[in-house]
DNA sequence: TGTACATCAGTGAACGCGCGTTCACTGATGTAC
DNA sequence: TGTACATCAGTGAACGCGCGTTCACTGATGTAC
């Protein structure tokens, strides 16, 4: 057995009632059933907040909707008292925010590995990075309409999250730089890159029934025409 | 006096309660008084639609926000009973609908004329459409939002619409097309174009803590990277 | 010219629902003595 | 080793609200006779 660190067996996340159930019943699945949530051991309430986030990151991915999610049914989907939602966010706002963050690591580290994989040639890399980009944002239509649809933060919040969709951003201009040089308006260019990336993910998004061209051969023409041929 | 089609005096839309007021309070204004509103005389019914429509148009402009539309918010505004509401509508969808269609028509008339002011050279054409169609997205929020930030339409009515905004799109491709001839793939360039330009209108409404360059210098330099020059 | 009646335009009470938020409560886990 | 107690993690009933939708009703306007 190797060091467990003294975390017994049998820990797995959402873990609901043992061997001892109440009835004889094959399905004390999900929802507010007649068996309480085995709760968490001291010190490990954290727990609960990861299932939470983790909730309502599958509820937003299906939707896109932000306004569509209550506390009510994030606390049904964990299955779990709506109080309980309490115990770790002081309101939907604050959750909302958790998830949008982890949304927006996830797209940041698919870039990365995008353009990692291109190898060193600018080209190349801008190439992947841009078709990686409207690629993921159509493939996970919630999560990009979530991250980019509305702020729907209140202001208070906003300070402590800068702007959200930087990192995206900088991503997509350092490789523009690299690519065209000190003498151009790497930024003017990255600009109209994340600009034209988010106006396709989007008008698709919204308009699937226009006679879109196809993908890929779109996002090549678009690196063509803006930025120098190099 | 000009002709004025016959129709009388004091025919202004959303008139309540004329010289009769009932009580002595100077305030008859909205909401849902003592008194009832003025009804419409026969076969004048359609005013009451026009309010409707006038007052979930003006709700929308200011949100952008579909789904926090209600009926009985819009019927608040009206100054009506919430079921009056379905005298016109079967549904909040077709109110909904109703209020794109006029954005999508008032947004196609800005286009055009827009276009129609700069002339007949196709370059100026297209500057002023692109110019006019972020302008007016930035400056009606709203109404943008509305108009593209969902479908937010049940699928049986959507056959109906045919895909709204293909008017927009068209107004710019016609430009392209003309500026850049039939050698070149206006609709690629156009998708691009729109695209882009939908693109900065959302992204710049979504995330106004970045530091954006100059809007009209952003553009100009959009247009020469994507159209042939010429 | 007068009157009964149909219809048009709109009202208002009532329903059941999901929501955010509050409050007092529970009961296993761990700690102090 | 045993026991009282604090605390952590979570429950569940209750509130008032705005919502969409239904239903029976009203009452002025116009029309037929």
């Amino acid at each position: 057995m190797p060091d467990d660190e003294g975390v017994g067996p049998d820990r797995e996340l959402g873990a609901r009632e043992g061997a001892a159930g109440p009835g004889p019943g094959p399905d004390p699945g999900p929802g507010p059933g007649p068996g309480r949530r085995r709760r968490a051991r001291r010190g490990e309430g954290e727990r609960l907040r990861e299932e939470i986030v983790t909730a309502a990151s599958r509820m937003l991915a299906e939707t896109g909707e932000v306004g569509e999610l209550s506390l009510r049914s994030v606390a049904r989907e964990v299955g779990v008292a709506t109080t309980s939602i309490y115990l770790h966010f002081p309101s939907l706002d604050e959750l909302v925010l958790a998830v949008k963050t982890r949304y927006f690591d996830e797209f940041g580290e698919a870039l990365a590995a995008a353009a990692g994989q291109a190898g060193d040639a600018p080209l190349a890399r801008v190439r992947a990075s841009a078709h990686r980009y409207v690629r993921y944002g159509l493939e996970n239509r919630g999560r990009y309409l979530t991250m980019f649809a509305s702020e729907s933060l209140p202001p208070h919040l906003l300070p402590a999250v800068g702007f959200v969709g930087r990192d995206q951003f900088e991503a997509v201009r350092d490789e523009v730089a690299a690519l065209t040089g000190p003498e151009q308006d790497a930024d003017m260019l990255a600009i109209h890159l994340w600009t034209a990336l988010h106006g396709i993910v989007t008008l698709r998004a919204m308009r699937p029934a226009f006679p879109w061209p196809d993908l890929d051969r779109q996002i090549d023409s678009l690196i063509d025409r803006l930025l120098p041929a190099g």
